[in-house]
RNA sequence: GCCUGAGUGGCGAAAUUGGUAGACGCACAGGACUUAAAAUCCUGCGGGAGUCAUAUCCCGUGCCGGUUCAAGUCCGGCCUUAGGCACCA
């Protein structure tokens, strides 16, 4: 009898020492390159999630093997960051080491369960061997002029004591812990990334991603077309810009709103009679988080600015300046122009404020400003129109005559925020001397290397806990040689997710971060898949940094990745999310120990739709390992014979499930290996040819028992060396169909025909049924609907 | 508030893109084997009417309406739900 344990063993024994799945650099074959998502190593292990996303490009990639591709299909780890360092702390071991048996206990489990993974090309983020690429590429951003050194407001999390990217803190809370983010001004590293927003956006034109990872980046990087108007500030030189997407409503401009951030303030504080209060306010706005700052529902908060007005470029008149937490220093130029007529934020501040409302278009304002379209009123040039879009191209174009005005594009994606006070990072490769500034590490010098120290908890002012090592920090200038200092900051854990998958094209070359020859011949990832909680953050830094690496000629592709997708979750039995609060996680290792990989693999693609969420059911599971025991049993019905039994049903699941695996309808795919044993079942012997196909098509999902059956009962070579069965389109045909006689489209009768039946002879049986007769008799055939191959609709009146 | 999906038996889900709704699996029920149980095998399984049993009929894919010979699928309007974005000017 078939013990699974042994099986699995044996076959996972088997393909390592065979290095069934190293993929060589430069084969002949035709090259593809699928590719899920590292795991971060944690303390947990691995989740049953995993199993699916590395089961389903598994399936792929052992498909894409058996149909004569060279498949690069590597794994590593993504050690860096708060969890390994914190688990270390808890621990008080080096995060190095916290990493290193995390992995080991990672590595064991992924194994386990028969991955066809290159385990050749393993690394880690955290290996110095790879994150002296990090910190090359990192120099190279600046070397470019694409990273710099700026004293910034930034999200900053008091219980993690480090800044976090606008990424991170989405929502005004820590990504890691939680808890609530403030802001504190730091001088960080920053990497040019809005410069890239265009391209970023453009660039998906070039990739296959699922819609809905498009639209996440479409999304994140928020592009708006609009106009940047100029107000002059009465009695002063100065201007006031604001950046507005409806120059049409400028004639009902009756305020304007700047951020308690803006330089305004500060440049004009002697003509300002209340700063004071200003101040005040100021520190008001500072204390609140920009998730407090965003909260809906909120009430406007605002000064008015006493003392200085501006003028409106359009009608001349003056209009009051205020200031209010509800406009951004972050977004367009940190001031708006307030048109309460027509727009929410600003009708509900003038309401609270009681400034005068003029309305521009025609529309009801009386409860709340009026956004829709409408005749233009009060507004001179524009009186009379109706549509918005021709109105906003004539206020541009006098603006532009005018000069003070023209037309801007903004976008919501900003600067890589790239620093971290953390010790488990990659430090950033730069050194500063009080006489030549901020200077690289020379190359030869890289990597730099974390020092192996016993403290390294972070520190309450703020600072890296690097700073506090000397003998780290003091080094030599590589210019002058002078007395400098290392920058301690170190990198965000994105940054090496950056680009890991360029990395597994040459894993060990010490002389560049990745041959030229390797790029050219692995190309493009072929199929990459990941969480759908990376679909906006990870892919954009990934996109991000390799079309860098194409501008400055070191990558062949601007874009990384062709296809994209996002597996869905796998939930707790009570259909909410695995946790161990709640109770309801489902370890792998127990499944494997109990029912074996290839059952643990096998409900996991049967589950359901491999983008959605599905619930956990080990009734479920119980199904699809029966379904493997049945599979073990029809060895016991080979006959001596050759051929199929049912040559049509053979070619259609051949078909089918070659179709299915190659868009992820994996549900199906196995769906149709059942309807094919079902039908061998039925059967006193099978041949080996039908037990030859059944296998190789159940090989993907299940490699462990189809191996062994294919050994125990001599059907050929090992199943990962041998080809992918295919199937012949006109043996797919059944030689007969059932037709479906219907009268007025309901169901009334069903015959069994040939195939090659005519139309004729359809209308014919048709309308000679008795069933069909009796609603038919007596009344008036309008017309015959004849579908070959399907029905025969008779219509009557 | 905006942008995406999704809503089909007791449950997980299928449905060749407009052509037999519920494939496949789970659960459940009845039966066979067994001293018994497990395992395995067979049968049934959306609801209702009808029949000894067949046959046959009616209803049914979140709700309302529309297009069509024909709608789970297309169109319009709603409801519920999950996810993403959000004082973004």
């Amino acid at each position: 009898m078939y013990n699974f344990k042994e099986v699995e063993k044996k076959w996972q024994k088997y393909w390592e020492e065979n290095k069934t799945f190293n993929a060589p650099n430069g084969d002949k074959k035709e090259k593809y390159y699928a590719l899920v998502e590292f795991p971060y190593p944690s303390g947990a292990g691995l989740h049953v999630g995993h199993v699916r996303s590395y089961t389903a490009l598994d399936t792929m990639a052992r498909m894409k093997r058996m149909r004569g591709f060279n498949v690069l299909f590597p794994m590593g780890w993504d050690a860096f960051g708060a969890p390994a360092e914190q688990y270390a702390i808890k621990k008080h071991i080096h995060p190095k080491d916290a990493v290193k048996e995390n992995i080991k206990t990672f590595k064991a489990q992924i194994q386990s369960l028969g991955s066809s993974f290159d385990w050749s090309r393993e690394f880690s983020t955290t290996d110095p061997e790879y994150y002296k690429w990090t910190q090359w590429q990192f120099l190279q951003f600046y070397k470019h002029g694409m990273a710099y050194k700026a004293k910034k407001n930034i999200n900053w999390c008091p219980t993690c004591k480090t800044g976090l990217s606008n990424e991170d803190a989405a929502g005004g809370v820590c990504e890691r812990c939680k808890s609530k983010v403030v802001q504190k001004e730091k001088e960080q590293w920053v990497l040019r990334m809005s410069d890239y927003a265009e391209d970023l956006l453009t660039g998906l034109d070039d990739t296959k991603f699922a819609d809905r990872v498009k639209l996440g980046q479409i999304n994140w990087i928020g592009k708006s077309k609009g106009a940047e108007v100029d107000f002059v500030v009465a009695d002063s030189d100065k201007t006031l810009t604001v950046y507005t997407t409806r120059p049409d409503t400028l004639y009902g401009v009756t305020f304007m709103v700047v951020a308690p951030e803006h330089p305004i303030i500060d440049t004009l504080k002697d003509k300002i009679k209340n700063m004071d209060e200003v101040n005040k306010y100021k520190e008001y706005a500072k204390t609140k988080t920009e998730f407090e700052r965003t909260e809906l529902a909120k009430e406007k908060t605002g000064v008015r600015l006493d003392g200085i007005v501006a003028i409106n470029p359009v009608t001349g008149k003056e209009v009051e300046i205020w200031i209010s937490d509800y406009v951004m220093m972050s977004y367009g130029t940190g001031a708006i122009m307030a048109v309460p007529a027509h727009d929410d934020r600003d009708y509900e501040f003038a309401k609270k404020f009681g400034i005068k409302i003029i309305p521009v278009i025609d529309g009801d304002i009386s409860e709340k400003a009026y956004i829709g379209d409408g005749k233009y009123i009060n507004s001179d040039i524009l009186n009379g129109l109706t549509d918005k879009e021709p109105a906003i191209h004539k206020m541009l174009d006098y603006l532009k005559e005018k000069g003070i005005g023209r037309e801007k594009v903004n976008y919501r994606l900003q600067d890589w925020i790239f620093s971290r006070q953390r010790f488990w990072g990659e430090p950033i490769p730069l050194i500063h001397c009080d006489k030549c500034g901020w200077v690289p590490v020379p190359d030869e010098d890289l990597p730099v290397r974390l020092p192996d120290v016993a403290n390294y908890e972070p520190t309450d002012d703020g600072e890296s806990p690097l700073a506090n090592i000397e003998e780290w920090v003091n080094v030599a200038c590589p210019k002058c040689g002078a007395k400098a200092r290392r920058e301690t900051d170190t990198m965000p854990n994105w940054a090496g997710s950056s680009w890991y998958f360029l990395r597994y094209m040459d894993p060990h070359n010490t002389e560049e971060f990745v041959s030229k020859d390797a790029l050219n011949y692995w190309g493009k990832v072929d199929w990459y898949d990941g969480g759908m909680e990376h679909t906006a953050r990870h892919l954009l830094y990934a996109r991000f940094w390799n079309q860098f690496l194409y501008n400055i000629g070191l990558v062949p592709n601007k874009e990384p990745i062709d296809i994209r997708v996002s597996h869905g979750m796998i939930l707790g039995p009570n259909g909410e999310k695995m946790s161990k609060s709640k109770g309801n996680v489902i370890n792998p290792d127990d499944i494997v120990n109990e029912y074996g990989a290839d059952a643990l693999r096998t409900y996991e693609m049967f589950i359901g739709d491999y983008e959605k969420d599905a619930a956990w059911s080990t009734n479920g599971l119980k199904g699809c390992k029966k379904f493997l025991d049945r599979i073990w049993r029809i060895q016991d019905k080979l006959n001596d014979k050759s051929g199929y039994t049912n040559e049509t049903l053979v070619h259609q699941t051949i078909k089918k499930v070659t179709n299915d695996l190659q868009t992820m309808k994996y549900n199906t795919a196995v769906s149709a290996l059942m309807i094919l044993l079902n039908d061998l079942e039925t059967y006193d012997s099978i041949t080996k040819d039908d037990l030859r196909v059944l296998v190789h098509l159940l090989n993907p999902i299940a490699p462990h028992i189809t191996e062994e059956i294919n050994e125990v009962s001599a059907l050929g070579k090992p199943l990962a060396e041998s080809t992918w069965p295919s199937y012949d389109e006109s043996k797919t045909v059944e030689a007969n169909f059932e037709l479906v006689l219907q009268v007025n489209g309901k169901v009334r009768g069903k015959i069994d025909v040939s195939s090659d039946i005519s139309k004729e002879e359809m209308e014919k049986l048709a309308l000679e049924s008795e069933n069909v007769q009796k609603y038919t008799e007596g009344k008036e055939i309008v017309k015959v609907i004849v579908v070959p191959k399907k029905l025969v609709n008779i219509v009557v009146k």
